[in-house]
DNA sequence: TCAAAAGTGTTTATAATACACCCATGG
DNA sequence: CCATGGGTGTATTATAAACACTTTTGA
């Protein structure tokens, strides 16, 4: 036997699913209430095993398709859990992943299946395991990148009104942001595509609406580009 | 038995240790020469396999005190790697972690271990496995890092000159930087203490010598201090 | 007519950058 | 006496932050 490869060090490698979206008001998280052991009954993240055949990134993407049916959305990895107790039936470490999606274009995927439900951050229930801790840093991590480079298109319909998207950074990073000083921050990147087409069922006047430019996003994001907000 | 917990689903999970110094030029990167299969002879980081009772916290601290005997050094989770056939040998994932170190304070430990030699990142030779491709992400993660947060005191003798520091930040972000706007950066941080004492070594005239300010530095590090070099 | 959201610029403060010369001394 | 690194300050530019009023129209 080669040096360290002794079939006693082998553990179960567990993969975490952490999906933010965002419904206009409040930034949601998608949770299944497990219904089979351990903890059956309670609220957890989107969770399975990694198989012999496959890297963490393609088993994050089964296993969210298989939970949900959601599928097609960037999934980033975040962190690797290792408690030894984390799992109270075998050994077992988590590598978690999270991604963000736009909760009305997949609404359908998730109507489905029973299990899945959004909930707001403040509303998160007791997670198994040490779920809760792998959120908690899914949205620290979510807080500082979105401070770097402007994330938070994915969550958005195709086509959308700066208040939401103002609405959608206020969410993400749990503060109140200047209306104009957002909307020149956001011009002055000249990723978006301003419409003549009104959105007018927010307000009477009607708000415009912008599309995001999908070319001058990727030719910007190769230099990194900062966003403070 | 429990849904997933299938023992055909287990695998082998290793750490590796990318181990950052500074020698007042170059910033370095610790590699040990294999003496065993696979890849005997080869370069690679500092590996080894999880064990039951410990985190992956744990075992890249006993990793990299088995290989080099340095101890008590801050390792932080870089990422998990998982391409499927990374270890020729038997189906493994790499959880990788880094630190950064002060050189000269650890090298009695290290003259004792005769496998173990500092590269210059210009330097380095191929690795085994995906080691290389390691190194690149704790490379970026290192750059990144170092303009949020002031990191690389860690990599000076407790005593050191603004020359030196500033040759740190340069090797580190690999590339030259304004000395008088370098020193006024670092001392609005006020993190650091001047010293009524010169170094003569470097220069006819003396610089002054500083040490770094634990307490103050703790008390801002809570705050996410940005240092924008 | 009024409530609710849309739209719009300027001023001020702060932070980043660019830039060049004299000093001290060991060899 | 000169080569080498040490030490110092200001002006300019760019970015961030604070701030308030007018417009539109459906209910």
């Amino acid at each position: 036997m080669l040096k360290g490869y002794n079939p006693e060090n082998k553990v179960f490698l567990a993969v975490d699913c952490i999906i933010f979206g965002f419904d206009d008001e409040d930034l949601k998280v998608l949770l299944i209430q497990r219904d089979f052991e351990p903890e059956k009954g309670k609220w957890s993240l989107m969770g399975g095993f990694l198989k012999q055949s496959e890297t963490l990134d393609e088993a994050a993407a089964r296993i969210l398709h298989d939970l949900t049916g959601v599928h097609d959305v960037y999934l980033e990895q975040l962190y690797t859990f290792s408690q030894v107790d984390r799992d109270p039936v075998e050994r077992t470490i988590s590598t978690s992943y999270y991604a963000i999606i736009n909760i009305e274009s997949h609404n359908e995927e998730l109507i489905e299946n029973y299990n899945a439900k959004w909930f707001s951050l403040s509303k998160v229930p007791d997670l198994i395991f040490d779920h809760n801790a792998m959120l908690d840093k899914a949205i620290k991590r979510l807080r500082r990148r979105t401070s770097i480079n402007p994330i938070g298109f994915e969550l958005l319909p195709e086509k959308f009104t700066m208040r939401q998207l103002q609405k959608l950074y206020e969410a993400i990073l749990d503060k109140a942001l200047d209306k104009r000083n957002f909307i020149n921050k956001i011009n002055s990147l000249d990723i978006l595509v301003k419409l003549n087409e009104k959105d007018m069922t927010s307000s009477t006047k009607g708000s415009f609406l912008y599309m995001f430019d999908q070319e001058k996003y990727d030719e910007k994001k190769a230099h990194n580009f900062y966003l403070k907000l």
